[in-house]
DNA sequence: TCTTCATTTTTTATCGATATTTTCATGATC
DNA sequence: GATCATGAAAATATCGATAAAAAATGAAGA
């Protein structure tokens, strides 16, 4: 019954249940985060609505949901336009997600039992496999490895107990993201990254929160600052 | 041009250029904030259109940005309900605010210059007065007394320089404000409230972070602790 | 009496059309 | 030559109507 959206991926079985309004929330989402749309460019109705093959009610919807996300911008009766990124802001959205995500990863190492450390073992094997493969490096690969990241640190995470703490970082984190898509050299050495990465396990398998949120902390700095860097160039 | 909507405030000035859309987003946010739309409450299109005399679209429109705040729950097919109150969430709100307020003010002390350090004065004191007044209890000192005290807490934090994290500490208080006003006693004790504002004050004035940081989890888990006392009863 | 299935009714989602607003281009006035 | 008005042209916001889905109703069979 769902048409499916211009989108890349074919429609899977979940579509089915799905309104419209869903379907292109979520099409939209995924091309304005990896910069399909770029930050800044105009949305307007008339041209999304031959894009995704859609009616204009649907369309709007979505776009309000994601202005409301922060992905865009509305302002009344000028439309819709994707938020544009810049330097200062991801300075800004860096001590937010900072925040949220070290007093998640403390209160994970708090209350995370056996499995959870096992899945966070698993991811983190996961992502050395990936890191592994970055060096043959092909557009797919690369999205593994975003994908491989995220993983891990959402294992890390997962176990904070606030449904709150994991939604507000998810919005941040989409945020992110888009500021990781936009940058050119994409990633630092590996090996580096590597390091902080194993230092992270290392200190969550060792129970040790002050230790980890510390290295946390330093990783999202080393990273943004990486990013900041190349935004202002 | 726009006519007013069912809810009580009289025609601002910036109502002129707003959006219908825009209107009864805000009027549905306080409704639902305020409690005049209870938790848990079928919010039909065919019923809101008659009670703020507007059409579908911009109510839709309006619902789903509510719902990408939490403050509505939309399920595709089945339309959308004010979303529901309970213990366990408040607990789970409160790791994710107090995370997110005192990582705030720790940063408003670090960079707040002296027109912040006397605003927050300034918002102390009139909470004070407020809290005198508050002992002839009626609704209209009930809420200028929590005006007054979300004024205060607001001061604390505005210098933080951190919009996203004023952000997201917006959209949990509006979330948290629900179980206040859903609370019967509304405020235990006011002396004790009025001390720990105190508390804070001094700390903040000190300079000194780690107390300040420290008495607003306090502060903000006991408040929490009588919500959920009352919430489970 | 309790299910189960078909049918009606209600509610929701979506579209196409219209009215409103903004933007842009053109020309007039100082 | 610059500024301001005026009027198209484009884009946005909104409505009413329709199609689609879910819920409610009731009838038939076990």
């Amino acid at each position: 019954m769902n048409s499916t959206l211009r989108t890349s991926t074919p429609t899977t079985k979940a579509d089915e249940n799905r309104t419209l309004t869903e379907c292109v929330n979520e099409a939209l989402r995924r091309d304005i985060i990896s910069g399909a749309h770029r930050p800044g460019e105009k949305l307007r109705i008339e041209h999304l609505k031959k894009y995704y093959s859609i009616g204009p009610t649907p369309l709007r919807e979505a776009l309000q949901r994601l202005s409301a996300d922060g992905l865009v911008i509305a302002i009344g009766n000028r439309g819709f336009t994707v938020a544009p990124l810049d330097a200062e802001e991801l300075r800004d959205l860096n001590i937010a997600r900072t925040a949220l995500e070290i007093q998640a990863v403390r209160l994970s190492i708090e209350n995370g039992d056996a499995d959870w450390e096992a899945a966070v073992v698993g991811a983190a094997y996961r992502l050395n496999k990936s890191d592994a493969l970055l060096k043959t490096k092909g557009d797919d690969v690369l999205d593994d490895w975003a994908r491989a990241n995220e993983a891990f640190h959402l294992a890390t995470v997962t176990a904070c107990d606030s449904q709150w703490l994991l939604r507000m970082r998810a919005t941040l984190n989409a945020q992110y993201e888009r500021y990781r898509r936009a940058s050119v050299t994409v990633q630092r050495q590996d090996r580096e990254l590597a390091k902080e990465h194993q230092g992270i396990l290392d200190a969550v398998t060792a129970r040790d929160a002050d230790r980890a949120c510390r290295l946390v902390g330093e990783h999202f700095n080393v990273t943004t600052g990486t990013l900041i860097g190349e935004l202002s160039d």
